[in-house]
DNA sequence: CCGGCGT
């Protein structure tokens, strides 16, 4: 029963019964609060990781146990880079101003890790991005607190192991279509509603985009055929 | 005792 809890994926919906937390832990770095859960639902197991600002400003994260693993050992890394650091000094920085950067890739969702400065000090950015500006949610952890942060991701990652037990199999990669001056892209998406398929027409100033339950591809794509068809014995008259 | 350069 945690006091972070709040929705998910995609659309808002009912808060569903099947998934349960089989682990929590807190975490207290300097201003900051994280909780790390693990945590279960029929797609498989995973590792949520919320912030909690000391002005109660929320921001969550979610990484398949596998993803996880592999934060864990880029922390490793990240932390290596950080202690090799001299003192920070701002005209030394890059121009984007990251000191270090790795990206991970899960299911379409793409992790950006950054090792940033600004006037407050150095810091880890962990944003999570979703195919066709889905929305980015990320957070920062203070570069100090790395190696306690990774510690206690290593503690849950030994206890529930670095698999994702995934219900179905993977979600297939993204594809697109390119039609006349048109593009279409297709994501495969789930959330604890199901999996669906979005299909994006993306233009420079125009996007816009359906979302089509798995249950009913079969539908569209037989309703697709007969147009097909039609089109075809049109054509040959 | 905060705070993380955007649409």
């Amino acid at each position: 029963m945690s006091d972070h809890e709040s929705g998910d994926d995609q659309q808002p919906q009912a808060q569903g019964s099947s998934e349960q937390e089989l682990a929590t832990k807190t975490l207290q770095i300097q201003s900051k609060r994280f909780y790390l859960d693990v945590k279960q639902n029929r797609r498989g197991r995973f590792i949520k990781i919320a912030e909690v600002g000391a002005g109660g400003k929320k921001s969550r994260l979610l990484l398949a146990m596998s993803t996880a693993a592999e934060f864990r050992d880029y922390l490793t890394e990240f932390s290596e880079h950080y202690a090799s650091l001299g003192p920070p000094n701002p005209d030394s920085l890059p121009d984007d101003g990251k000191l270090k950067s790795e990206t991970m890739v899960k299911d379409n969702r793409r992790y950006y890790l950054d090792l940033k400065e600004n006037q407050r000090g150095r810091f880890l950015r962990v944003a999570q991005t979703r195919p066709r500006g889905g929305p980015r949610s990320q957070i920062a952890i203070p570069a100090q607190g790395m190696i306690e942060f990774r510690d206690a991701l290593t503690d849950l990652l030994d206890e529930f192991g670095t698999d994702d037990h995934e219900g179905q199999s993977e979600l297939p990669e993204s594809k697109y279509l390119r039609v006349e001056n048109k593009v279409f892209y297709f994501d495969v998406g789930s959330n604890r509603r199901g999996v669906y398929l979005r299909v994006s027409e993306v233009r420079t100033n125009y996007r816009t985009a359906i979302t089509i339950p798995e249950r009913s591809w079969a539908r569209f794509r037989d309703t697709l055929s007969e147009f097909v068809d039609k089109a075809d014995t049109k054509e040959s008259q």
